[in-house]
DNA sequence: ATTAGCTAATTGGTCTGACAATAAAATAGA
DNA sequence: TCTATTTTATTGTCAGACCAATTAGCTAAT
């Protein structure tokens, strides 16, 4: 008895678009490099303008080349930036769902283990970010401008994670924390007692990880992020009463 | 002076696979229910069928449609499995040249987290799972066959992973671990000492888990990550020399 | 009645050729 | 030399055709 599984017949578009990215990812296609215009791809791989056009627009999708319009236009090779991962991410939270709590969970898991990298890999360019962006989380406090608040919180918690050093945890932080931001609607949540408790917290951390302390730099990040999740239950339980 | 700033000009395709983006992730379009063909949608949306087909190539790369060819073909709404997210990972990773280093540091920053998420929510089948990958990595171990050890090892941090019932966790570790499996061949790193610690500690995590000790499990993989990272570096130090 | 095979209808896959829109390069003019 | 215009290379879009795959529905044989 013949052992013959269903064959599975690859579309061209998806042919071409694998064997280009192949070439992308070895790098035998450095970033930057035009690709041939889509009539001469077309002729080289024997497929039609169509097919080349599918090939070049599940690349574009991927991210690994970006195409221009007009003279001097065309598919130049890319590099995957974290922004179609930020997408991925985003799209597989919508899409399946994703409780928000486990959106949170998530967050509260990879940034303690962050902070203690950052403590080890900091450079001075980090701290002074990260007080930016503490400063500017102040600035809106006081003022009482929440949309501005929050937005700074969150670019805080990134700004730690870069300073990790680390492109693949900066990547996940960046999507996961798009997802809690485009969430945080939630009124009433962010009390001035919450804000001051914020505050005190970030700054203890940022102590740490200027003394490259990563020990207590993932500590009091774990306990601050630890009551933030505790204080969204509770605004979410006041509000469902 | 009026303050125009150059205009974007979204494509036909981006915009129609927009349209029908949030149509799907907003719950409008249910999983499973099918678009109309390619032809009808063109007539609704006025654009040509070449248009219509880039808009649905775009989604099914997001992995938010399928598409079947043939009499009750056409696309059908489905949801973005963590596949896609996947593929994006590790284009990602592949395309940004993350270091080694790097993803290592990642698994090892996700898994103690998820191992005390795993002993708060887990259930006797999780348990069962663990159990079964557990006994193909002894088995893999006695019988010197390296390749099957490393799947199965792969396979019981995934499982781990899993019995926190956090979906976004699992799709990330599985993302992660199918890069780190993409590069285990280093020669002579699974040794007769290595494999036996592994199993040791596995044994360990196991325990608490079963026992829902989150602390306990917590700690427990969290030395377990650090020694193969550890050993991952003697390796690599011992080839250099 | 059941089943095997045939036919036709439906749908995506591919190709061809044309024209529009765009942006850079080449050119003409001041 | 600088500026305005024209040319040209390239993607974006369209229309229409045909091919390939799949299945619903029919027909005939068992």
């Amino acid at each position: 008895m013949l052992d013959i599984r269903p064959v599975s017949v690859p579309k061209a578009a998806d042919v071409l678009a694998g064997i280009l990215r192949e070439k992308i990812l070895q790098g035998e296609l450095a970033q930057g490099v035009d690709l041939p215009n889509e009539r001469d791809l077309g002729a080289q791989s024997g497929l039609s303008r169509a097919s080349v056009r599918e090939a070049l627009r599940i690349l574009e999708g991927e991210g690994l080349i970006a195409t221009r319009v007009g003279r001097n236009g065309g598919s130049a090779v890319a590099r995957p930036s974290s922004a179609v991962l930020e997408r991925s991410v985003g799209i597989f939270i919508r899409g399946q769902r994703i409780r928000r709590e486990a959106v949170l969970e998530t967050r509260a898991a990879i940034e303690p283990p962050s902070a203690r990298f950052a403590a080890q890999h900091r450079t001075d360019a980090d701290l002074e970010e990260m007080a930016k962006c503490h400063a500017k989380l102040q600035q809106a406090s006081e003022a009482e401008d929440i949309a501005a608040y929050v937005r700074a919180n969150l670019d805080w918690h990134v700004q730690v994670v870069r300073a990790s050093h680390n492109e693949l945890l900066i990547a996940f932080i960046s999507a996961v924390s798009q997802s809690v931001y485009a969430d945080t609607d939630v009124e009433g949540f962010n009390s001035v007692a919450v804000r001051n408790a914020v505050i005190r917290a970030h700054t203890q951390v940022m102590a740490a990880i200027k003394a490259r302390d990563g020990d207590a730099a993932a500590r009091r990040m774990e306990r601050h992020v630890a009551a933030y999740v505790t204080d969204v239950q509770n605004t979410q339980a006041s509000i469902a009463a």
